[in-house]
DNA sequence: TATGAATGAGTTTTCATTCAT
DNA sequence: TATGAATGAAAACTCATTCAT
């Protein structure tokens, strides 16, 4: 059992008592990847029929599982984050503070681009089931961030709350003031935040860091 | 009747022939207020009864002086656009090329968030009575960033079409990473979505600008 | 004031006290030609605003004048009715039984099937506003028939209550069975009908005549 | 499962993949049967909810079954011409040319009475659903018809398209000129219209059949 | 008086969720 | 247990009719 079974897991002692027997499990992973793969083709509007279709069960299979159409997508939403941790902590492992910033974010930009309709619901009102692991991201972030601050690499007048709302701000959507992005348009986007983000910038930044 | 009723007359026009009554445009105009509160209290898929009632008018008379919900979006949408399009031209006026871009953008994100559901639809398949006023937008974005690279206070490997999708990512959602935004976050992201738009910039930006 | 006014005079009645004022009139009269024309071009189902927008008039001035959409069809059953009435006078005067009837027969048919729509609602639940001139219709279809049947060209065994019916059914519908009626389909079936009904038919009739 | 089950046959297989679920079965039949009964009592205009309701089905329940109100129309109009059809077969199995036609013609007269709200659709713009039985009975008809005019009983003048219109013509209203009709007014047409249909006719009938 | 603005019940249809098979 | 049938609360939109201007 991998770190990212985390999200199945979830799901599964949602609901049975003793151990779950391993078709059910089958089914709650076909549902998850089902899901997420739903969510990145049709959007976060996927029906419940939609997803059960794609992963072959049942739509009673789908609720006797899954609980809700909605704990399903905060299921799908666990593992993307997992996917971003587990980048998270190999970005740590890269001696380079400042390459170690620009991996990680470049990967969570990504992984949070292809889960996309569910973006606006990352860090959302979520079920306790995600604590855990946005907890062990906001700690990833903070001294991935920190490192590269102690290293004179970023700039100190920013906070590490302030990066996670940056890179969240990268994966734009298709289209805005008519105009339509071109498959690097977030890469572009994040450049320029990461050059936003060097030491040299002068004037500190107003208000005060998220919390 | 000053410029930002545009969208309300737009409205007015489809439906009568001759010169509206009063209470025909005082509904519209409420309508157009309910639905952009609305918007910005529930997000976009606020239906068209819940519009109707915080306008205070039967859902009749909604459809009457509306066409569709999705019309009345468009005209919120028109209507917000039409603010950004009046700070653009003021923008321009200033002399100072980098204080011109830097008051644009600020307001541009203000304006933008205000109308937050409806800024993923923004540029969207917009009906063609956005289509001049997205233009203008644009003509005046690239005026703006053009005299500010000419200037050399904007980095040249920037395109001018980079600066809209830059500015809609600034206005990020409430919440992430479990990490809630302060009021001023979003100004925090302005100042470093500039800081890296300065001309102090090294590398040049990956793919190609949008179209 | 002619015949054929009468079912707008009925309309007026119904309303006003006094005598009728002159745009008042000019009002119903545009209405029941609207409506008329209306109903030939779109169906029985056009709306009232349809038909207000059609007689250059308003929905308000339409419910003031007309009290319901249902009240207006009737009154245009009356005027097609008065116009077959019309037409039985002028073919009782004709000498030859069998081509006064057929020639009733032909107008009948044709007066019919000119308000479509309506036909379906002809003899149905109608308001007491019909009541005579169907009894004048149903007394010159009697003495039409009863008349040819005296003079040896109808069989006898055939009740003249019956010829409504027959008649009414010949402007068939455009399509059935897949077919397409040519613009003479009508013609032939009352050529058909007709002959039916000539002298030479042996048996006799099964079932009552209506009443 | 006889041949009268076809229209149902037709719903089920346009959902579901595998064999039907009793359960679900029933249910169509319910609905086509309520939806039969409804049209015959209230008219084509009767609404999903007035189907579902007499079918003992929640509304849900009808649009799972049936997609739209439309296709269960069709659908009972497709049962009602396979009984027609049906019975075309055993009339055109009786060796005695006038006494076929004139079953057929007596048959398809008061199936066709019975859907009468439908009986305006019957041949109009159906869905290709309907195609099949529509030729077979057109099919049925000419041979019927042909046969009776090579044997000299039905006047040659006539062409077999002609029928369908005339029978079609037979099973008026309820009510017309204010009469109302007898249980038994449509046999009385019918007789006049097969009448007018023998050999006897003299004129040659105007215009061309349909096509 | 004529106008047309406003009304809201009613129509078709979708979809998350429950329950019988 | 898995299935998929059934459910019904909305949602968007129409239209006959009333009422303020």
């Amino acid at each position: 059992m991998n770190k990212r079974d985390g999200a199945v897991d979830e799901l599964l002692r949602a609901v049975a008592g003793g151990p779950p027997r391993a078709d059910a499990r089958r089914n709650v992973e076909r549902l998850v990847l089902a899901a997420r793969a739903a969510v990145a083709e049709v959007g976060v509007e996927v029906t419940a029929h939609e997803i059960a279709r794609r992963a072959g069960v049942g739509i009673g299979t789908f609720y006797r599982r899954v609980s809700s159409r909605e704990a399903l997508l905060e299921a799908v939403l666990g593992e993307v984050l997992g996917e971003a941790a587990e980048l998270g902590g190999r970005a740590l492992a890269d001696p380079d503070p400042w390459r170690g910033l620009e991996t990680f974010a470049a990967g969570y930009v990504r992984i949070r681009a292809e889960s996309c309709g569910i973006r606006d619901a990352i860090g959302g009102a979520c079920g306790p089931g995600l604590d855990r692991i946005l907890g062990e991201l906001r700690e990833l972030t903070r001294r991935l961030v920190e490192r590269a601050q102690e290293a004179g690499v970023v700039r100190s007048d920013v906070a590490w709350q302030d990066v996670p709302f940056l890179l969240a701000a990268v994966a734009t959507g298709e289209r805005t003031m008519g105009l339509r992005a071109g498959a690097e348009q977030w890469e572009r986007n994040l450049r320029i935040v990461l050059d936003g983000l060097r030491a040299a910038g002068a004037a500190s930044l107003p208000g005060e860091p998220p919390a």
